[in-house]
DNA sequence: ATGCCATACTATGTATGA
């Protein structure tokens, strides 16, 4: 089973380039973040047409967040616990469960930027940092395999941006930022790349100043695996590729195969 | 120090992103 994330950066806009990566790639399930979409103007249809059930947590033109499947899919949650006064769509979760029968609960989330420092924005990322790590904390008890997937707007090590210079002031590169990613690795979570991959793979280009063909990217968008889904991990892969083709979201599609 | 580029919105510019 593949289980794949992306920030198309737009439904709207990046329509047919999701329709054309899901074609070709084929993810059993894939979790979508930046919709920038409601529920309703969602393309829903589209995707049913391949194959998937269409599960969105939507937001008028900013965040928004969608869980696609093709294999069933049950028990959807949406909002990330611990605030009830947060409004923006940036989690959404479901059981999905295999062709051998077994089950994982994939949570697709979308981080809080936090910039610029000096914001309330960087205060909301780390307090959302902090609602992840106990909704992450409480679900280990369950003991069910369990994905954190998503875009977590933070960079994880030196290893995973081309200048540091550039980042030093921004919030995806804060010591805060990486310490609480790092706090959810001391729970038993596993950086699927880090674990599993052969060396450098950025995740994001900048749309400006031609990072792309420079090359001038960072790693942000992550899968996160409880031990037990950590255990049925068999390769991921960075569909880097299609950062190249026309109409490119500034990320790119992760995916991990898995044994289940 | 700023814009670079891209997206959505009710917009002919502004907010947000990373």
């Amino acid at each position: 089973m593949q289980i794949a994330t992306w920030n198309i950066n737009g439904v709207k806009a990046r329509l047919e380039t999701a329709l054309a990566w899901l074609e070709e790639a084929s993810p059993d399930v894939v979790c979508f973040q930046e919709i920038k979409s409601e529920d309703a103007p969602f393309p829903r249809e589209r995707f049913e047409a391949l194959g998937y059930q269409v599960e969105t947590h939507g937001q008028k033109g900013f965040n928004g967040v969608a869980l696609l499947s093709k294999t069933p899919l049950e028990d959807v949650t949406r909002g990330l616990p611990g605030d009830d006064g947060d409004v923006q769509a940036r989690f959404i979760t479901g059981r999905v469960t295999g062709p051998g029968g077994h089950t994982v609960r994939v949570a697709g989330l979308y981080l809080p930027n936090g910039n610029p420092l000096g914001t309330e924005k960087f205060p909301y990322k780390l307090s959302w940092m902090e609602r992840l790590l106990a909704y992450a904390r409480e679900a280990l008890e369950s003991e069910e395999p369990l994905v954190l997937a998503g875009d977590y707007n933070v960079i994880p090590d030196a290893r995973d941006l081309y200048s540091e210079n550039a980042w030093t002031d921004d919030a995806l590169y804060q010591p805060e930022s990486r310490a609480a990613l790092r706090r959810l690795e001391a729970l038993g979570f596993t950086d699927a790349i880090r674990a599993a991959s052969d060396g450098q793979h950025y995740t994001f280009w900048d749309y400006q100043g031609g990072c792309w063909p420079k090359n001038h990217g960072i790693r942000i968008d992550h899968l996160m695996l409880s031990p037990q889904l950590a255990d049925q991990l068999v390769e991921v892969r960075v569909d880097d590729h299609v950062r190249g083709w026309e109409k490119p979201s500034d990320h790119v599609p992760v995916v991990g195969r898995f044994t289940l």
